[in-house]
RNA sequence: GCCCCCGUAGCUCAGCCGGAUAGAGCAAGCGACUUCUAAUCGCUAGGCCGCAGGUUCGAAUCCUGCCGGGGGCACCA
């Protein structure tokens, strides 16, 4: 069976306001038809306004001519078109069409989203922490709106290929596998420890020995040297533990995942110490193009469009003196990868904003070498830091790095404490899972809901709050429309298109109907922020229905209508809570 | 020195591909539970949209220059 797309209210007026402009006024043919939610009506069209010099005529009259068009076409969803003030013009809709259109969402199992990201093969690079230490808020947002934007353009029909950029390598390693063989009673594996642990705790710790030990006893650090080298030579018993040591962290981030719900897969990693085995022939590569040419000993290749503070270009390091490989050259090789392995469309790269030279860098070099083409996307979706109440960067009280498991269980018990404090009939058991799902959709959901690329202040109390722009508001509207959904059961409904529309009603219509265009938004812009906006608006819109609109106490066709906007609305909040990645249950 | 991001209500933030009196939430004040979950809702109050120019019929929005905050600029990742 086909899934087709319905068009949106909007794009529906936007079409008829733009042919009503091309038969009153063929001289300015195929002009936008500007037209925008209104405070005044449905919809407004400020084309007029912007035509009138133009056809040198008054914006009014430009106005009339259009609505006198829109409201002689007897096919138009457009009930009346009216002037207002200057030359705006004013329009509404009518209302079995609005009814229609909820008709046509509900038949269709998506919705009737479309798929404007179909086919299009979409790498994103998210999360990525690093082997043998702890996840700590840092990898919060990296790993919260990557899987976002995996979701939505994996909904819109992209081709999404996710990718775990594990820090698996580097020499770090040989201290640590060094200290490791020196100390066999460490104890790190995920077996060996209690619930109250992790191996990447252990190992964590583990690291801050061998890194006192390298800096305190110089034959240790001799030795954690040589590990190092050995390590790089594919020594058999060092790669042995090195590759224990990796996945037994990988055991600690998939705990990590699976709590917060995100869709990465052991599979999804292809970490730094994959590209190993490329790095010979990409540095070639573009030392063959002159690309990357001799500076210092080292490789590397000058930006053509940065400079630094001495007025020199930027370099991007291809090569080190002592000939190792560091990250910016890993970066080559897995942007070359992407494009010529993966066949990408679009690669996005979910990272600190304060990496946004490196990445420029990065694709210059990428554009320069033929990889990165016109027809090719790469784009560094950045994004802001994690601030404390203070509006520092979010740290302990003693100024360490806050671990996400310990922010996660904060954030848990604080809507824990909400929940219990308020309700009656919930089991321990409920409690404890719908605790869980709205303390973590409550980190999720304030994380995605501001501006991606601002910092934001990480705020336990507000974001478990049942009011406001929280997660736990739209996951508590979505079990309110449930429970009413639950008393009407399951019976077939047939909405009656003739039926008049109270003015929560038709903008709750509005309001859901706002979803499929703001995915394509959220698809093209890479902003899950305007979801969330959007999904706030529905929510807002459903409850001042709920207030004025009885749905079980209403006359049977009433009745039938209203629980249709209830499945509408209902059906929408989850669709959305799920692709923000939050949990909606259905009791609270 | 140069580049990037940010500056909107007391606080936290939307709005920024130009459009009518600049919106939410929190906090403050007032009010509403015989009603499908009051974990809610309504009302009130609160803003030279950092500053100054420019473009435009129209600027929080676009351009330029300042001011203020943050970040970045070769062998760490």
């Amino acid at each position: 069976m086909a899934e087709h797309e319905v068009p949106s209210l909007i794009r529906l007026v936007e079409i008829a306001v733009s042919d009503a402009i091309t038969r009153a006024v063929p001289e300015v043919a195929g002009a936008d038809p500007v037209v925008r939610r209104s405070e005044h009506a449905d919809f407004q069209s400020n084309a007029a306004l912007g035509l009138a010099k133009r056809t040198r005529t008054r914006p009014a009259e430009l106005a009339t001519t259009v609505a006198e068009s829109l409201n002689a076409d007897p096919g138009s969803s457009v009930a009346d078109a009216s002037i207002s003030g200057p030359g705006f013009l004013n329009l509404t809709l009518a209302e079995p069409a609005l009814w229609r259109q909820v008709i046509a969402r509900l038949a269709s199992p998506r919705l009737g989203v479309g798929s404007p990201e179909q086919g299009r093969r979409t790498v994103v690079d998210y999360s990525g922490p690093n082997i043998a230490k702890e996840m700590h808020v840092g990898h919060l947002r990296t790993t919260i709106i990557g899987d976002c934007l995996v979701r939505v353009l994996g909904f819109l029909g992209a081709d999404v290929i996710r990718q775990n950029h594990l820090g698996d390598w580097g020499t770090q390693f040989g201290m640590l596998i060094q200290y490791l063989d020196e100390h066999p009673d460490a104890r790190w594996h995920h077996d060996q420890l209690g619930a109250s642990t992790s191996t990447v705790s252990a190992l964590d710790d583990l690291y801050r020995a061998a890194r006192a030990a390298f800096d305190a006893d110089p034959a240790f650090a001799e030795r954690a040297r040589a590990r190092v080298v050995a390590l790089q030579a594919g020594d058999p018993d060092t790669i042995a533990c090195w590759k224990e040591i990796v996945a037994e962290s990988k055991f600690a981030f998939w705990e990590i995942y699976r709590r917060l719900g995100v869709l990465l897969e052991p599979e999804d990693s292809d970490g730094e110490s994959f590209y190993n085995s490329m790095l010979p022939d990409v540095v070639d590569e573009l030392a063959a193009d002159g690309i990357a040419v001799e500076s210092h000993g080292a490789l590397v290749m000058f930006s053509e469009e940065v400079t630094g503070p001495d007025g020199n270009p930027v370099t991007l390091m291809v090569r080190k003196q002592d000939g190792g490989y560091g990250y910016d050259t890993t970066d080559l090789a897995t942007i070359r990868y992407r494009i010529r392995d993966l066949k990408a469309d679009r690669i996005l790269y979910v990272v600190d904003s304060r990496q946004s030279l490196h990445f420029r860098l990065v694709f210059e070099a990428a554009r320069r070498a033929g990889w990165l083409t016109d027809g090719i996307e790469a784009t560094h979706v950045s994004y802001g830091t994690v601030l404390g109440p203070d509006g520092r960067p979010f740290k302990t009280r003693s100024g360490g790095t806050v671990k996400l498991m310990e922010l996660l269980d904060a954030a848990v018990d604080q809507a824990k404490a909400s929940v219990s404090e308020k309700t009656q009939e919930l089991t321990p058991e409920d409690l404890t899972q719908i605790a869980e799902q709205a303390g973590i959709g409550a980190v999720k959901y304030a994380d995605l809901s501001t501006s991606r690329t601002k910092d934001y202040v990480f705020d336990v109390d507000r974001m478990v709050s049942f009011n406001g722009n929280t997660g736990v508001y739209l996951q508590y509207a979505h079990t309110r429309i449930c429970s009413i959904l639950r008393k009407a059961g399951n019976a077939e409904i047939d909405v009656d298109p003739a039926l008049p529309l109270h003015p929560t009603e038709r903008a709750l219509i509005l309001a859901a109907d706002a979803f499929a265009d703001v995915l394509a938004e959220v698809g093209r812009d890479l902003e899950p922020h305007r979801l969330c906006g959007q999904l706030y608006e529905l929510a807002k819109a459903f409850t001042d229905f709920y207030e004025a609109c009885p749905v079980l106490a209403a006359p049977g066709p009433v009745r039938a209508n209203r629980i249709a906007l209830c499945q509408l609305s209902a059906r929408t909040l989850r669709q959305g809570l799920t692709l923000l990645g939050i949990a909606a249950p259905e009791r609270m």
